[in-house]
DNA sequence: ACAGCCACAGTTGTGCACAACTGTCTAGCT
DNA sequence: AGCTAGACAGTTGTGCACAACTGTGGCTGT
């Protein structure tokens, strides 16, 4: 098969992962080689999707400088969170997947880690959940193009909230975080997608308020 | 400064336009050397250009086989047109731009662009102006992430129209277009940017409609 | 005559060496 | 001491040669 493309998606979700989960802050210098030779390869397939994620915004490469991870504030993202909000609303009247069995099995999941999450406040795994509960957000869907742009725009902001948290409560944001995918269970329950976009929605906008603070 | 992606955008720019302008028909095998050959480089920054291009969904690069030029269909482009529809009509609704005088000079000059194309109708000129009056429509927002999303997903169906052309009254089409630009520069003449977009998304429906034949 | 196999031309993917460029540190001069 | 210029280490960008792979055409055996 096309092994060449499956290792471009990995590496590229990999290093998507650690920009995103602050293992590599903004500012920080990506070293071409030392990457290069961390997964075994050469520096030309790297490059690839270095260029992948700098087309995306997360990195910015300077000739003579460095590949630099991208800094991101609320400020800047104002906008992006404008359109977010929008395409959020949007999974629930476009083309909308059945809710099958599958997918009640999966938002439950989701609701269990969440539990155990309140449980034991902890800001990387809110971070880790919150991105898989994104993704499974999108499977009630199947318009591909929504996805894909919702995705992008995602990662894009996905930083914000661990960069924000020092300043929050943890214990608060995990609670209400729980109750939002409670709520969205019950909505589901009823087979009703398009109520559960419109709690994606405005727990989106309402996440964005407390970390304007 | 930076003429590397000066040049890279350029590349980009223009291959993406022969794409869309069927300059490459659909199944086209795009050589990397000769293109490279033709732009006066190496294959190396012009593979950056090609991946950008397949992560675009334009293209599709085959290991021993070539890069071929994807295949468009009406069908299979519809979730992108369901989600192109709201995202014209965000365009009036998300951060617009102030009407200001250089908008009023672009959409008339758009019109007597489109007053000349009724005068002598021409396909591959209908696709031109479509595909500069659609960037004209960006400049409508300032909100960037909208501008790069509609961007995007355009080039991605921008052919379709050209492939169908064949089925459909030239001499209408160009009639319908100078239309339509005509009420949006009445629209923007009144500051109603959000009218503007709500013509754009109508049209761009209908479109679809008369194409769908 | 036909089916299968093999060599081959042509393509994209990879690795490496070097060019182009930048920021820093140091040596030397005033 | 301060300042300037230059060497330098380190980085990304480019070009080239080769590896990996595919589809085709012809050749051979039956």
């Amino acid at each position: 098969m096309s092994t060449a493309a499956a290792r471009h998606q990995r590496l590229h979700a990999e290093l998507r992962s650690r920009i995103c989960l602050l293992d590599y802050p903004p500012g920080t210098r990506l070293s071409e080689t030392a990457l290069a030779d961390e997964f075994g390869t050469s520096r030309t397939p790297l490059r690839r999707v270095l260029a992948r994620l700098e087309d995306e915004g997360l990195v910015e490469s300077r000739h003579g400088v460095g590949t630099l991870v991208t800094d991101v504030d609320l400020a800047r993202m104002e906008q992006v969170y404008g359109l977010r909000l929008h395409l959020a609303e949007l999974v629930g009247r476009l083309d909308p997947a059945p809710v099958t069995a599958e997918v009640l099995a999966g938002i439950a999941d989701h609701v269990a880690r969440g539990t155990a999450l309140v449980a034991s406040p902890d800001a990387r795994g809110f971070a880790q959940l919150n991105m898989d509960y994104h993704g499974f957000g999108l499977s009630l869907t199947d318009n591909l193009p929504l996805r894909a742009t919702a995705e992008r725009l995602y990662f894009l902001t996905a930083r914000i909230w661990l960069q924000s948290i020092p300043r929050m409560d943890l214990a608060s944001e995990c609670a209400i975080f729980l109750s939002e995918m409670q709520d969205t269970a019950a909505a589901l329950a009823t087979g009703d997608t398009e109520a559960a976009a419109a709690i994606r929605r405005s727990h989106i906008a309402m996440s964005v308020t407390r970390m304007a603070r």
